[in-house]
RNA sequence: GGGGUCGUAGCUCAAUUCGGUUAGAGCGCUGGCCUGUCACGCCAGAGGUCGUGGGUUCAAAUCCCAUCGGCCCCGCCA
């Protein structure tokens, strides 16, 4: 009976096997020949003959034979105490000469391994990578589904929405000159699920945003999107923990929940950043009122201007070597460079000023001797000081081990763009708190909103909230942000219809299964990955089409 | 849209600073030898549009311009 090469064991001495599967190597001693044979479960050695020697990496074979102990042990493979000896051999398929091993270790650009992505996706760690993915989707639809969620499918092909991100289109061919649009989530069907009645709605879903790339976003990605009819947040924070702790649990890491919890305006002032990284032991501190009368008389230009001075505290110091390579990084991220102090025997440093304001600043950072504090100031350096903290540590290698989740709540309802209008921060439809209501049209950035994001590690997996059920409210909103009512007409009318209070978040299934896997880019953990411009080097998407593809959909393309 | 970095043999890289003989190495590949290997070993050999196009020059992998592609970052990502 056919067999896994990689569940052989000793217990199996003696056994007639079959194994199929690809040649990864031979070792051919001239009359006595060895080959490692590989399926999706590992590895095992073949014996045998001259014939065996005629074998060539990455062909697919049938062997048969019996499992027997070995003369000379393997003990760094788990098949390695034993080996099947030939009785019959089959090729069942030949192979060009790959363009790479297939083994983990084998170092090959990404470039090679997406044009030849079936078979990197031999090797173990693509395929451990791939199979865990699987597991942990199982895990959640088993887990959602205990607790009454229905998995619901949605349209792919929907409505442009005017809002977020750019849509990819796909053009009518009944309708010349209309569009289909790709879903940027699934938000509004899943608001139209909870009207009708469904009370609990997830699916694992497809989600399609035309924007640049990064090592953790790709065009199209997999979303854990989750709605409740009659939610209260903590309710929503606590099933998506339960379910977090269930996926991680598949991939064996055990987690502790409940997550800690920060307000946006918490997460900004301590940690210059909306998805903070708790692994940092850093923190940043406001300094601006100890500052008048420091006698650093560019400080205080910067405080009369309405600006700020952040300090942050870096125990144990750095050299001169590193303090200059953060003052470079900040320089390049368009801000004026950094300064800093350091106590040694005295304190030292690029701060000018007073010795008793010093003081003071090194007391209220806590600063004792060979510590480092550097510092930035100016207006709206809160970010560029969470990027100095990420980057110093890094240099420092002050980033702890582990999983250090946290739930970011209360982020502003609005948000200016960078022409001055208002746009919302999460989506048009997030409710805005009870309390904000009132100053929604006096003082709109003022409003807070009812949203909570899930992130871990500085990585933010996941970010939902309570919607707008009152089609009054709805209104208002969108004539805020100067969105046409008529754009969203099917859910306002929807909403008069008897909607109950409802929401729920939406989860980043891929960058959660990056996580898990332990990869720094989800690339890792998708089969067939686009590149950082959107290209498929495999199959050479996107492409031209034919003519009357073109013609049929009256479309005509203009030189660019 | 912007910045950085890379592109030389099937793969990973060296030679590029400061132009100059025949562009090298390891792995892989091909052939030969080898009965306990497991990164098998030993001997021999083949293999190159130096990403692409243009320019400068007596001469370009090397200098200049353009362009294509990989990766990282900023903008962007409701």
């Amino acid at each position: 009976m056919r067999r896994y090469c990689g569940s052989l064991r000793k217990k199996d001495v003696g056994k007639d096997v079959v194994v199929k599967g690809w040649v990864q190597r031979t070792r051919n001693l001239g009359a006595l020949v060895f080959a490692d044979i590989r399926d999706r479960e590992g590895v095992v050695q073949i014996v045998g003959g001259k014939e065996v020697g005629a074998l060539r990496p990455e062909w697919v074979v049938e062997i048969k034979g019996k499992v027997e102990e070995r003369e000379v042990k393997n003990p760094s493979l788990s098949t390695g105490e034993i080996e099947i000896k030939v009785e019959s051999m089959k090729v069942l398929s030949k192979a060009k000469i790959p363009p790479f091993h297939v083994l983990d270790e084998v170092d090959v650009s990404e470039e090679v391994r997406l044009r030849y992505r079936y078979i990197d996706l031999r090797r173990p760690r693509m395929q451990r990578n791939i199979i865990l993915r699987h597991r942990m989707a199982m895990v959640a639809r088993t887990y959602l589904d205990s607790l009454g969620f229905i998995e619901v499918e949605t349209p792919i092909l929907t409505k442009s929405t005017p809002e977020g991100a750019r849509d990819f289109l796909v053009p009518s061919r009944n309708y010349k000159g209309k569009f289909y649009a790709l879903p940027q989530s699934p938000q509004l069907f899943k608001q139209l699920l909870m009207i009708s009645g469904l009370d609990r709605y997830f699916q694992l879903a497809k989600c399609f945003r035309d924007e640049d790339l990064r090592a953790d976003r790709q065009p199209e990605f997999t979303q854990i999107d989750v709605e409740m009819s009659f939610p209260q947040e903590e309710q929503i924070i606590e099933i998506t923990e339960g379910l977090l702790k269930e996926m991680f649990a598949a991939s064996g890491i055990n987690i502790s929940v409940p997550f800690p919890q920060l307000t946006y305006r918490e997460a900004m002032n301590r940690y210059g950043s909306d998805k903070p990284d708790l692994r940092i032991p850093y923190k940043i501190d406001d300094l601006t009122e100890m500052s008048m009368g420091g006698g650093n008389r560019i400080i205080e230009e910067v405080i009369y201007s309405g600006g700020k001075l952040l300090g942050m505290k870096i125990p144990n110091g750095l050299t001169r070597k590193e303090i200059d390579s953060l003052n470079s990084f900040i320089k390049e991220l368009s801000g004026d460079g950094i300064f800093w102090l350091k106590i040694e025997d005295g304190i030292r440093g690029n701060l000018k000023g007073n010795e008793e304001w010093k003081e003071k600043l090194c007391d209220s950072l806590d600063l004792h001797k060979g510590d480092t504090a550097v510092f930035v100031a100016g207006k709206g350096i809160k970010e560029l000081m969470g990027s100095l903290r990420v980057k110093a540590a890094r240099i420092k290698g002050d980033v702890e081990e582990g999983m250090k989740f946290l739930w970011v709540r209360d982020f502003p309802l609005f948000e200016l763009d960078s022409e001055g209008n208002l746009t919302s921060n999460h989506h048009p439809f997030t409710s805005p708190a009870n309390e904000d209501v009132s100053i929604l049209e006096r003082e709109p950035l003022k409003a807070l909103s009812r949203t909570y994001d899930v992130v871990l590690n500085g990585i933010e997996l996941g970010g939902g909230g309570i919607r707008i059920n009152d089609a009054e409210l709805q209104r208002k909103i969108l004539k805020i942000l100067g969105i046409e009512e008529s754009r969203f007409s099917f859910l306002i009318e929807a909403l008069e219809h008897g909607a109950p209070p409802h929401g729920g978040i939406a989860l980043g299934f891929d960058r959660i299964v990056m996580m898990a896997a332990g990869e720094e880019s989800i690339r890792d953990v998708i089969a067939f990955p686009k590149t950082t411009s959107g290209l498929c080097l495999l199959t050479g998407t996107p492409s031209d089409v034919d003519k009357p593809q073109l013609r049929d959909l009256g479309i005509k393309i203009t030189s660019s």
